[in-house]
DNA sequence: CGCGAGCTTGACGTTGTTCAACTAGAGTGG
DNA sequence: CCACTCTAGTTGAACAACGTCAAGCTCGCG
């Protein structure tokens, strides 16, 4: 993992989301002073689903799944997080609980923001309220493909779609690392992890995917989009 | 369906939701420059998935699905609307489209607000702005645990949750009429409409509910909610 | 009386999970 | 340096869950 250098300043540091450009100098000092910078070991949990929401984070190295813990110990990964992300808590004006968990996949460093800083802002930016809404309904937006993608295609289109996304939003270069598990992949397609390496498998064979271990190559990106579309 | 008498004002407008108490008469007086009342029959859709998004709807009568349609002409039901809600579109601040349909379920009326002074609304009211985000925080933690129902339980978990969900929900009381069909219950639980009405009759066989047409019975919702619990 | 839409039922095939066994690699202690 | 263990990955076979298809039904309505 690349050497961190600790952020002296959130008026300075680089790191910052495009949110927080709706800032001004004065509202940048207000998050510095109620912000911790914590560093996560790859596997540590960041927030734990049910506890207290008193922050929230923005990661600014590494990866972090948000995954939701459902029956019968079964996990569902709703997305992930990358620098530079923050990661809001829906339990925020509701119930202030945690409703999923975020854990590291990657070393990683975030900075955890008091909840109470972010309200304040909202009363006073009507901006950043708004960016807000628009981040939001981002999410909605992404949930409802989710939804289509999760009960209406088939494990071929899930795991195709999958690494589209992988490839597109996660890693970005190909070929790639893949730095989450087969059971992660199992919790992000909700299916069973030998379902997963089975279709991998029939992928590989196909010519679509290049598999060694955890070193992956998209070989027909074009092929796999078509099956992730008709599921 | 009740005779309906047509609102004269926002401001005196007794229908008004929880949402709305947070403006003054001039805000609301502006709303009430920018909307339209229309009543839909039962059947009829109000907004079109992948439409321009202009107006915000709140639902004053009836009953309305929110629903996606997805692959192969099969839809998802996200949830229902009934007096009074608001139905406000994830599209705005993004792409300024309706990203669900919504069609009344029973005849329907409905006030029409224009996109543009909800946003001004946020602009200026940012106790108008928080109260969105609770409502859009709300409806994320609702879909976390449609994300489970649907990826992690079984059809005997799912119907016993939908007709749960009716009851404490949507109808209120109990027996009820059901106004939706067989198929609304299919694309509300993920399933097939053959399966829904197999499941309905294994629970009718096992004395948990009472069904005669449209008209259902909840008759041991304890084992219901424990079946929808467990899966 | 006939028509059509929604509802119901059974048979069948497919999809996907579970279980059990096995393998490979990484870390640990003697 | 070698067992030992632990975890993640892999494979196959048996089984359960679920969708599809085809047929028949019911009921309101013209």
């Amino acid at each position: 993992m690349t050497k961190h250098v600790h952020v002296q300043n959130c008026r300075t540091c680089n790191r910052r989301k495009n949110i927080f450009t709706f800032l001004n100098d004065d509202e940048l000092e207000l998050i510095d002073k109620h912000r911790y910078e914590l560093t996560f070991n790859k596997g540590e949990i960041i927030f734990k689903q049910g506890s207290p929401l008193t922050h929230v984070a923005c990661i600014t190295e590494g990866l972090a799944k948000l995954y939701i813990e459902g029956l019968n110990k079964r996990n569902l990964i709703l997305s992930f997080a990358k620098p530079v992300q923050m990661i809001g808590g829906p339990g925020m004006f509701v119930d202030y609980r945690h409703h999923f968990s975020v854990a590291a996949i990657e070393d990683t460093i975030a900075c955890l923001i008091d909840t109470k800083v972010i309200e304040e802002l909202i009363e006073h930016n009507p901006v950043f309220a708004r960016d807000l809404l628009k981040t939001s309904n981002l999410t909605s937006i992404s949930n409802f493909n989710k939804f289509i993608n999760l009960t209406q295609k088939q494990m071929h289109g899930r795991i195709a779609d999958a690494f589209i996304f992988l490839l597109d939003e996660i890693y970005g270069r190909n070929p790639f690392i893949l730095s989450i598990s087969r059971q992660d992949l199992a919790d992000l397609t909700a299916m069973s992890k030998e379902n997963v390496i089975r279709v991998m498998k029939i992928f590989k064979d196909q010519g679509l995917l290049k598999v060694d271990g955890n070193l992956v190559e998209i070989l027909n990106k074009k092929e796999l989009i078509r099956i992730g579309k008709t599921g």
